[in-house]
DNA sequence: AATGAAAGTGTTTATCC
DNA sequence: GGATAAACACTTTCATT
């Protein structure tokens, strides 16, 4: 069987003008029920329950989640920081990074910088004891964030 | 809305079990039903509905939101591009990186480094046409994302 | 803070187009 | 792909503790 549409669509989807705005509706509150989403885009309960259906099932919709404010739990800086292992410590700092919950995230890159994470600190008196462990095994070059001129949006949709 | 008391409580918010619960739940899919909710944290479900109600006001819950999976719709590349403006070019790199939908975020930073963006991209062919019109108004430095030991996760919650 | 009860909504499945 | 209808489930409000 050559290329199915099925694939075709799965790897490449292209959304229409509904999918788009049901994705929108939901990136602003994925709890709104299918009820509210249908009213928004003018068809039945059931025809949205399916394509969100099939969404999720393309793997274009990955999760539901939540958005916590780290400043509401405290955390009142961010911190991204680079950081280039010392020889032969690149795998107990990959460790190091996803044991500290206080990573939030955290890249792999090519390039010097082996590694770029993002910290949530409660003040700057964290930063020194929290990269310290990890000044033992790597170079780390620090950056506060002053602003985030864009907070995470969703990707550009075909 | 100046600082009240009520802004006081909610950037000291100490949540107990069930908050933690709930929270743990929702952030793995954001619409359980506040039924499916309160069956698994052993409460009603109009005391989860007052939860989530609370925590919501107290701005620890910011928004229910969809992730979307790039892969699914085209983006197979990921860039990390520091970026560092000519001198006076500060705020039209900043309004480019805002207008670019591909910078799906970015953050303002201290050190040399003013803007960290992350880019998505559908393939290495995009980088340099993508890095253009930047590249006329600063300094860039990209480094491509290999992998992600740490994907976006909950601030550690008190 | 939490509950139970009741009225109002929403979801889901089957059937049809 | 989408609609309707009916059975079932959930949400929300309120009185109670």
């Amino acid at each position: 069987m050559a290329i199915s549409a099925r694939n075709f669509k799965s790897k490449n989807s292209v959304l229409d003008e509904i999918d788009q705005a049901l994705i929108g509706l939901l990136s602003d509150n994925a709890r709104l029920s299918h009820a509210e989403l249908a009213r928004s885009v003018g068809l039945s309960p059931p025809s949205v329950a399916e394509r969100l259906r099939r969404l999720e099932e393309e793997g274009v919709v990955k999760a539901y989640t939540v958005e916590l404010d780290p400043k509401a739990l405290g955390y009142t800086l961010t911190a991204i920081v680079r950081i280039r292992p010392l020889p032969g410590q690149l795998h107990h700092v990959e460790k190091l990074l996803i044991e500290t919950p206080e990573v939030i995230e955290c890249d792999k890159v090519t390039g010097d910088d082996c590694f770029v994470a993002r910290y949530l600190l409660r003040s700057i008196d964290e930063l020194d004891p929290i990269l310290e462990r990890i000044a033992q095994r790597a170079q780390t070059s620090t950056s506060i964030v002053k602003a985030s001129p864009v907070k995470r949006r969703l990707p550009p949709i075909p």
